[in-house]
DNA sequence: CGCCTGTTTGACGACAGTCAAATTAGGTGG
DNA sequence: CCACCTAATTTGACTGTCGTCAAACAGGCG
């Protein structure tokens, strides 16, 4: 299930993290530290597990019979993966980059109140990122699609700072196509011409941009009201 | 925020639906009985309650300034829609048929940990098919979404009988579209594409569809592994 | 320096979108 | 029950965005 070369350490329970003493010190949740591009779990796996980003992030993508790949989700710290509704996971996660995540026993959802309190409120923020992102998917042009990221993860980087420092992208083009419905050429050409039109500056090293100005890239992304 | 001319009734408590009587009898929840196309929540109208279909069905969605319009769920009995990460609603809800709805508070959550748990079931339910819906959308081409769709709504109604009853279309073509991420006119054309190749009927009434052989329509549907 | 991987650019084609018109379904009133 | 009106669906012709195939280019590391 796991990689084999990754590092894998048992800390403290959560009583350690979250100073929440009601919670039952049995050695069920791990902290996980993953390189960058590790799996986590894969499709087919018993999703017995599941797991709460600490730091970096990971992807959560599926895979069709013909090998097209669709990135499903993006989760970064605070977020969760892993979860299922059936005993088997139905996609597959991996480190975006070097991450630390908690892994939960799913089976302790049934038994921890808290866990349950914790877990719904994330399930509410994620529920919400997936409908922008069905929104991208089924409505929006590759251009729009790549504005909307852009501005997602400046904002995620620089809370609403209007400051227009650099953007570290977590992806590579291709993950990034696979995140937008797009094809890795597509979202080069887009970037491309998104510099062309000072929208964006791109860094010597690809996966640094700047924002000259996120009002207008904003009105790019075609952010709804 | 609802439509004017509802009918709106306030029944028992889930005291009564679910037979729990840990659960706080306050008057926090109401069942709402609504008509087909009611509004059952607009973006931006406070979040200040969430929903469960108990019968019939809603569609959420999500409109762009210049009026391209994505649906993001379709919930059906025992779903749950409204729940906001935020303080207001950032999609619009409305029934796709005649339905009834019951209303909870969201600072019920907090507080009912029954409720808790309920939700978070469901939610991971929903978080599931909100993966599959991104996987449509971003990589699968009119005809194998159109596909999809008819696979799971044929499971829907019928279990897993691979009985070739009729299948009934809960949506109108618009609606198909908007769910898919197509046009009205591709949709259309799909099913006459689909009707022609046998791998459907369509009935006298266009909202009714026969499925000759689930397997084939499956395979046509590139069911993930 | 040379290889490997990731990125960029170009030429061309196809799937789905747009615009427009014809056809059908559904609902209302005579 | 039928005529009529409106909304929904279907079909057609054409266009455009994005995908496909292919090759050039850049960067990191032994």
């Amino acid at each position: 299930m796991f990689d084999q070369a990754q590092s894998l350490e048992t800390f403290g329970t959560m009583r350690d993290a979250y100073g929440d003493s009601r919670v039952s010190p049995a050695p069920t949740n791990k902290l996980l530290k993953l390189a960058k591009h590790r799996r986590v779990f894969l499709a087919g796996d018993p999703a017995d597990r599941f797991f709460e980003v600490e730091s970096g992030a990971v992807m959560v993508y599926r895979i069709l019979d013909d090998g097209r790949r669709q990135l499903v989700e993006v989760v970064f710290a605070g977020g969760i993966c892993g979860l299922s509704a059936d005993e088997l996971h139905e996609s597959c996660c991996e480190t975006l980059m070097p991450s630390v995540l908690r892994s939960f026993k799913s089976s302790e959802l049934a038994r921890s109140d808290w866990l349950r309190a914790r877990v719904v409120e994330r399930l509410q923020v994620q529920l919400s990122a997936l409908h922008d992102h069905a929104v991208s998917l089924g409505r929006k042009t590759a251009e729009e699609r790549v504005c909307t990221l852009i501005v997602r993860l400046q904002e995620l980087e620089h809370g609403d700072a209007k400051a227009t420092e650099a953007v570290a992208l977590p992806m590579s083009r291709g993950e990034i196509a696979d995140y937008l419905g797009l094809t890795l050429e597509t979202v080069c050409r887009t970037f491309a011409d998104l510099a062309r039109r000072k929208l964006v500056e791109i860094g010597a090293t690809k996966s640094e941009i700047k924002v000259p100005n996120l009002g207008r890239l904003r009105l790019a992304a075609c952010c709804d009201a």
